[in-house]
RNA sequence: GCGCGGAUGGUCUAGUGGUAGGACCUGAGCCUUCCAAGCUCAUGGCCCGGGUUCAAAUCCCGGUCCGCGCACCA
């Protein structure tokens, strides 16, 4: 359908953001919340026909990523207590200093104003009093006017929305920044549920939110979201991807050398290729591009205005070995609608380090192995008396020891370091032996793959993608063409004219297209075309109307209008409903009927 | 957070120091046998708070929100 569709948007782009925004206003897609008081900047309330439409599209990735990968969802909080942002890194990570100009009253990054005139290359990571004393130190001034900084107070601004659980401020609690932590958090209850066997994947739909400094370009970037994640957890040396099921698929790519070269330009081949010349370094990361084109692609994305994107490596967290994009072009501007990151094991590393659980899985050999394995058993009754509150360090240098070099524990006596002190001690009293041990397997820490959807992004991109003005009998016409799987309504049902007869069967058969679960809206205003037009500007695929046939005639029947072609057939009452569910399920084309 | 520009019915807009018009939309009616037609009538507005002034939607200050640039984009 898509190869059809039409990208005869007429004027420039940045006219179609401005009129796209003004048709969401004022036909019920999204709007700015909270208007009847004065509005609040970064959030935006999906009014009848966008929640619909984001409801369809929800659904779609759902069949997609979920149901259709044999994937499973969960839905977690969101609101999570401060342990977890600590081990996720987000309490430290998500942070800006900010300092504030005495004179000029300006605001600038603390940290970078000390990087750019020191050399202190990552003086983020510096807690934010000794920044202070750096400022103070090297006598830095304000990047604006060049007044004093020294003495200043820098403040930290934290990205995460901050609340008390409970009564008290005694257990502070965020609201997740992303969905993706109230993955990773259940992790060990999950990994039971897969039955310990990797890979298995965890997808979930739910709002993230982030105190941004400057939220732009309406539902583009906001301080609260709905993000669709899937975190699929694999054993990164034995699992591999199904690649022959997405090696055929066509994609654009934009690597990073092209994006660094002088005369760059993306590239277009396919998802085997691309892995096999090396341009996608992760395999799985391929895979789910090649899952996520032809998705885009249905749900009404203009492949022409789509690519996956590589992240420079300067933008890339250090621990994600390759890391793409999908962006799509608006307004003659590219904009991040999902990230794929491969993650290896951090983040689960991250909260096996922070937390009481474990964030392993047991993967059992397929022979049992014997191994020897050097052990103490230190006799504590001596190290005791001899070491006081040091036996403890004392048993744990043992134990590092014989793992390390057992020939150490050749002689009659040892040596062990303690804290830049040389000890001796016997060998008979650290219980020192080697033991035969069998095992079964190993705990490892999966590794994860990381495909990242932002839905508000791509419900905006879908709708700006889908404007579409032409004429019509000379009249001009502006309409959406919607995918029918995702148009909020799918049918239109109207009487030809005012006429009691007409408005009953019209009635009628509006009730018996939502017994059949269509989305149907009935309209009996004004003249017939400006029904059509009204339902063309919210993308109704259908409509369908009643005239003095369908009344009269010895066969009931009625015309369909399509909206893209305005073209009409006439169908048997009776075989409506089957013929429109089969319209938008896609098995048929409307120029088969 | 800074700078620049902006804010008038649901939407788009005109406007002057003397409390507001238009178009579209919406509703009621007439007309109408398939594409925003016509006619009649109707609903509905100066972002918020201060200040100047006899008088402020208009001028000034502050705030909120929007757009753009800087910065930021986990």
């Amino acid at each position: 359908m898509s190869e059809q569709r039409q990208t005869d948007v007429a004027e420039t782009d940045e006219s179609t953001s401005e009129k796209l925004v003004e048709l969401a206003k004022r036909r019920g897609y999204f709007f700015q919340s909270s208007g009847a008081y004065g509005g609040v900047g970064g959030f935006y309330t999906f009014g009848p026909q966008g929640a619909a439409l984001k409801g369809n599209v929800e659904d779609a990735w759902r069949d997609r990523f979920a149901v259709a990968e044999g994937n499973m969802e969960i839905d977690a909080p969101t609101i999570m207590p401060e342990p977890v942002f600590e081990a996720s890194g987000h309490l430290d990570g998500f942070d800006d200093m900010l300092v504030e100009c005495p004179e000029c009253g300006e605001s600038h990054r603390a940290d970078h104003v000390v990087e750019d005139n020191t050399e202190y290359e990552d003086a983020e990571s510096l807690p934010i009093p000794e920044v202070e004393d750096v400022i103070a130190e090297y006598e830095l001034v304000c990047p604006s006017c060049d007044a004093g900084l020294a003495g200043q107070a820098v403040e930290a601004f934290n990205l995460m929305f901050a609340t008390n659980i409970g009564p008290g401020d005694s257990d502070p609690g965020y609201l997740r920044p992303e969905t993706a932590q109230g993955i990773f958090v259940e992790f060990p209850r999950l990994k039971e549920y897969a039955r310990n066997q990797l890979p298995f994947g965890v997808t979930q739909i739910g709002r993230a939110y982030r105190n941004e400094i400057s939220p732009r370009r309406s539902i583009i970037r906001t301080r609260e979201f709905t993000q669709a994640e899937l975190e699929y957890f694999v054993d990164p040396e034995e699992d591999e991807p199904p690649l022959e099921r997405v090696e055929d698929v066509e994609v654009t790519l934009y690597p990073a050398s092209e994006q660094n070269a002088e005369d760059g330009d993306e590239v277009r081949t396919t998802i085997g290729d691309a892995v096999d010349d090396g341009v996608i370094g992760s395999p799985w990361v391929a895979y789910f591009l090649g899952v996520a084109k032809p998705w885009y692609d249905a749900v009404g994305v203009d492949m022409d205005r789509f690519r996956f994107r590589q992240h420079l490596s300067g933008e890339r967290a250090h621990y994600a070995a390759d890391c793409w994009d999908a962006e799509s072009e608006i307004d003659g501007n590219w904009i991040e609608m999902a990230g794929f990151a491969y993650r290896s094991d951090y983040d689960l590393s991250k909260h096996e380090e922070h937390s009481d659980d474990r964030f392993t899985i047991f993967k059992q050999y397929d022979e049992p192995q014997t191994v020897e394995r050097a052990v103490v058993d230190p006799d504590m009754s001596y190290l005791g008396p001899e070491f006081g509150g040091d036996a403890q360090a004392v048993v744990q240098k043992l134990e590092e020891l014989a793992s390390r070099d057992r020939a150490a524990f050749d002689g009659e006596t040892v040596e062990i370091v303690l804290e830049g002190e040389s000890h001796e001690l016997p060998v008979e009293k650290t219980g020192f032996a080697v033991e035969e041990q069998t095992e079964a397997g190993e705990h490892i820490t999966p590794h994860v793959v990381e495909p990242s959807f932002g839905v508000d992004r791509l419900v905006y991109t879908v709708l700006h993608h889908a404007y579409s003005e032409d004429e019509v009998a000379g009249e001009e016409r502006t309409y959406l063409d919607l995918d029918p799987e995702v148009a909020p309504t799918f049918v239109g049902v109207f009487p030809l004219q005012s006429d009691d007869e007409l408005e009953a069967e019209a009635r009628d058969i509006a009730a018996a297209l939502r017994a059949e679960g269509l989305a149907v809206t009935y309209d009996d205003s004004g003249n017939i075309g400006r029904r059509y037009r009204r339902q063309d500007e919210v993308g109704t695929p259908f409509c369908v109307t009643v005239d003095y046939e369908t009344v009269e005639a010895d066969e009931r029947s009625v015309t369909v209008r399509e909206r893209d072609s305005t073209d009409q057939k006439r169908l048997p009452i009776d075989d409506l409903p089957e013929t429109l569910s089969a319209l938008r399920t896609g098995e048929l084309e409307f120029e088969e009927l």
